[in-house]
RNA sequence: GUGGUUGUAGCUCAGUUGGUUAGAGCGCUGGUUUGUGGUACCAGAGGUCGCCGGUUCGAACCCGGUCUUCCACCCCA
């Protein structure tokens, strides 16, 4: 071995158990997606570049992975931009395709390629991965899953309260003992920045009190100054640290704060809409919360905003969503409200397993391997072996007639569930002796038999 | 993108002020008289100390670069 290979940064390889605990998740979410009305569909990994630029910010364009032109392409390089030092063109230049950064842009793309082929409200679910290149920590990859559920073609607000039944449903099918659904509007905080004659500043505004319960409100305060809102702005915005209570006496706050905005007070109305009905079809309350500091930097979301955390868990939030109503808008198809939320399967499966929640049952472990005597045996075992698979048991017989005791230890090694012994003795009276590997206890029976203990 | 952190056998880690053949536990392989794993006992294999370069008579240890890990910011799933 000349040098150790190893993956590139922020991806992992999935062992088996990896992959299967993986697989129950993907399969819980996409249990729920389809009951819900969702029907998958899939897009390529990678964009044309132009699809993918200038959709997630500043910031975001720099967190996208570009694809190197290949062969003649090469000459396309926009040498003039690089003599100049403009980085973003050059590479640009160099790059026609780029690895796809979330799921909602290529979506939209989808949506207006295909419009005359689907049915509005369009309701679809995808289950696929994305890249970021961004600096790996914990609960954060390059490479990750995201598990996205959308409506495009209607504003109406029953989608944001299913939406969040979806939520409470995935979640507690996945048994995460504690979280917390965050509601805003985005709404809200446009009748904010307006309340406080800001009405342009409203991402600085609003970036800001997102980071509330992180910096608190002279954190918030400082960063405000630093973005240049004026001081009057701020005294405005001071009465927001003051709203307590519950979700109603905050809202009642809200609304007296933003009673000269149109828009805030719109935003209100559409949440509180959420809220009641959630309530009404027997939602647990401590599952949701409103929180007028929830921002999230997407820019494109223009009503409702989604976060969940796992609590008693220092991972960053493990869902989130909006509604956007021009998003394919860029592509040409405007007045397309459309609404949708994500899950990262990734950082769910790192919640799992940090608070233990895994069912124990959640395995790919082989039923039944026979141990091989020899060949005159190892025939017989192979008839047994296809019956076992026709009736749906996994099983295998050990490839050569080694040492009785290598056999065992392999079995044990790959965590096989039971182990069938089929020698001389066992093919004459027409039983196998099967030994069960996790409690040791080992009975006679014919095949017939073990099908019926093991179903 | 900014600041810090980590890297020694498959894994978890020791390794004293730079000085001969770099250690431990677990794991692994084989064995303990031949149809039974996870326990016990015996034996054994396995590392050019992340990589490249520099300082030095001499580097796992000092210096520089690079990759990787984790953390805080930024941002986010």
């Amino acid at each position: 071995m000349a040098q150790k290979p190893s993956t590139p940064k922020g991806t992992r390889d999935f062992l088996p158990a990896e992959v299967a605990k993986r697989t129950y998740i993907f399969d819980t979410i996409r249990r729920s997606f389809e009951t819900y009305g969702f029907s998958p569909i899939e897009t390529p990994s990678f964009e044309l570049s132009t699809t993918l630029l200038g959709k997630y910010g500043e910031e975001g364009d720099r967190l996208i992975f570009k694809i190197l032109n290949s062969g003649d392409k090469m000459f396309k390089a926009d040498v003039d931009a690089l003599k100049d030092g403009n980085l973003a063109r050059f590479s640009n230049s160099l790059a026609e395709k780029a690895l796809r950064y979330d799921l909602t842009v290529p979506f939209a793309r989808f949506v207006v390629q295909h419009q005359n082929e689907l049915a509005f409200p369009f309701k679809r679910y995808q289950i696929q991965p994305v890249w970021r290149a961004d600096r790996p920590q914990k609960g954060r990859y390059q490479e990750f899953y995201q598990c996205d559920v959308d409506v495009v073609g209607s504003d109406s607000l029953l989608y944001e309260v299913d939406f969040v039944l979806l939520f409470d449903e995935v979640l507690s099918n996945l048994n995460i003992p504690d979280f917390t659904i965050k509601i805003n509007n985005r709404k809200i905080l446009s009748g904010i920045a307006e309340v406080c004659g800001e009405a342009d500043k409203i991402i600085a505004i609003t970036v800001a009190i997102d980071k509330l319960d992180k910096i608190g409100v002279q954190g918030v305060i400082k960063e405000l100054k630093s973005k240049d809102i004026s001081d009057s702005a701020l005294e405005k915005i001071m009465p927001l640290f003051g709203v307590a209570g519950s979700t109603k006496q905050r809202l009642d706050q809200m609304k007296t704060y933003l009673k000269s905005s149109e828009i805030g007070l719109k935003g209100i109305k559409e949440l509180e809409f959420v809220l009641d009905q959630a309530n009404e079809l027997g939602m647990n309350p401590d599952h949701l919360e409103f929180d007028v500091t929830l921002a999230r930097g997407l820019n494109y979301y223009t009503g409702a905003i989604f976060e969940v955390k796992a609590n008693n868990v220092n991972i960053g939030s493990i869902c989130g969503g909006g509604r956007y109503d021009d998003l394919t808008g860029v592509f040409g198809m405007p007045g397309v409200s459309g609404v949708g939320i994500s899950f990262g399967a990734d950082r769910i499966y790192d919640v799992l397993e940090e608070l233990d929640l895994f069912p124990k049952t959640v395995d790919n472990r082989l039923d039944v391997l026979f141990v091989n005597f020899g060949e005159m045996e190892q025939s017989y075992c192979l008839k047994a072996v296809k019956v076992l698979r026709a009736a749906g048991i996994s099983s295998e017989v050990y490839p050569t007639a080694a040492k009785m005791q290598k056999q065992m230890k392999y079995a044990h090694a790959r965590g096989v569930k039971n182990v069938a012994l089929v020698g001389e003795d066992e093919i004459e009276e027409g039983f196998m002796k099967v030994k069960n590997m996790d409690s040791g206890e080992q009975v006679s029976v014919n095949v017939q038999g073990l099908i019926h203990i093991l179903k």
